[in-house]
DNA sequence: GAATGTGAAGGTTTTCACAGCA
DNA sequence: TGCTGTGAAAACCTTCACATTC
């Protein structure tokens, strides 16, 4: 199941679909069309269908898709029907209010450590959850299973973390600094880049950009 | 300029030429090849050569590229050679990490207005910004020339911030609820979900994704 | 010689349209 | 009848390769 290959697409949507099943379920919906997920979702129906479809035959003709079944397949798709431990590095403006992000914890990704280097914050607690200092990070990234860690300090150091964070066996990074960073060929990374999307407005507007469907 | 259909991808990539480019004349390069202007943001050159010759030819063959003169030049494909006023709603973890973020102000976007709706916010001081009733949103984006409005606001709330920002004429919004927004066809709406990178990390993990190089 | 600019080729993604099934 | 699942067609995007220019 799924070893085609998949497009960044394709995955990105299932995320979108994932969403939205989850308010049909709560909104108890038992199926739902191609139709109104795309709706939902601003996509076409045939998009739907054929990115459900790369994965398996999730519906029924004439019927449509059952939501809580299809909400579950889409997770274990993705793989958050699971929990997956999380360390953030730099807990400053961005790295603080990640800890808050409600949608995190709700998608199974629990922020277990959180890292910095400044000594004012080292061995404080941070809604919960004492500071480390990052020199210390080999001994406990191991100690509580880290897979994933989210890179949240200035740009000046990211590079240096992200060595650090690879060479301690990391093999997925989300990255925030506003830098590209090198990792090696076996290690996942993706980068979250807010100016972006404000700078695609900027376009948009200067340029009377005719908008398409935003790819998602 | 920039009449026929720039791909979405095009102008995103921008976004990577214009960082680049302000690095490698930090660095006091005088040109650049398409060549490592790619290594530096992982692409290919053609890639680079392509997206550029879209809105003009800045180089110069054998040469390269002047980096100062080709920066300015993104800078004003882009839109942010001058200064938006973006006006930011929902001053919680999320809004408050944003106000913070030197990238916006580097880029040119200003958030001169904060609103929220929560009455021990209100009236206070928030890093030089006074936090307005949302309420009064009417007369106080008007008076502020605000042209973007950022929503930071909780998801079951975003809806309705929305539509009031479009009564008030504002054309661009950036969402970072996770929610799917309803915006009339001459309003430019992008969403900053950041849950979907982690998705894709978890998918690439469970899946042993083979990546190529991330869509930018 | 070095590197751009660009048609044409190649590849990927989306949409179409319809057969097939409840 | 209604809606999925899917090959085929269409649209779109990237890469190639080379003529062109400095």
């Amino acid at each position: 199941m799924a070893k085609k290959k998949i497009s960044e697409s394709t995955i990105r949507r299932l995320s979108l679909y994932y969403r939205a099943l989850s308010v049909l379920e709560k909104e108890n919906h038992q199926t739902v069309s191609s139709k109104e997920l795309a709706k939902r979702e601003k996509l076409t129906p045939a998009q739907v269908r054929k990115d459900l479809s790369f994965f398996g035959s999730f519906g029924t003709r004439g019927l449509g898709y059952p939501v809580a079944e299809l909400r579950n397949q889409v997770a274990s798709i993705l793989g958050i029907n699971r929990l997956w431990k999380v360390a953030l590095f730099g807990v400053g403006n961005i790295g603080s209010a990640l800890v808050s992000y409600k949608e995190f914890a709700r998608q199974g990704f629990r922020i277990v450590k959180l890292f910095d280097n400044d000594q004012r914050k080292i061995g404080s607690n941070h809604k919960g959850i004492i500071i480390s200092d990052v020199r210390n990070m080999n001994k406990e990234i191991a100690e509580a299973n880290v897979e994933i860690a989210v890179i949240a300090v200035p740009a000046t150091v990211a590079q240096y973390i992200v060595d650090d964070v690879v060479d301690h066996g990391i093999k997925a990074i989300l990255n925030f600094a506003p830098i590209n960073l090198k990792v090696p060929d076996d290690v996942y990374l993706r980068n979250e880049n807010m100016s972006m999307e404000l700078e695609y407005l900027s376009f948009a507007m200067v340029n009377n950009h005719t908008q398409k469907r935003p790819k998602v």
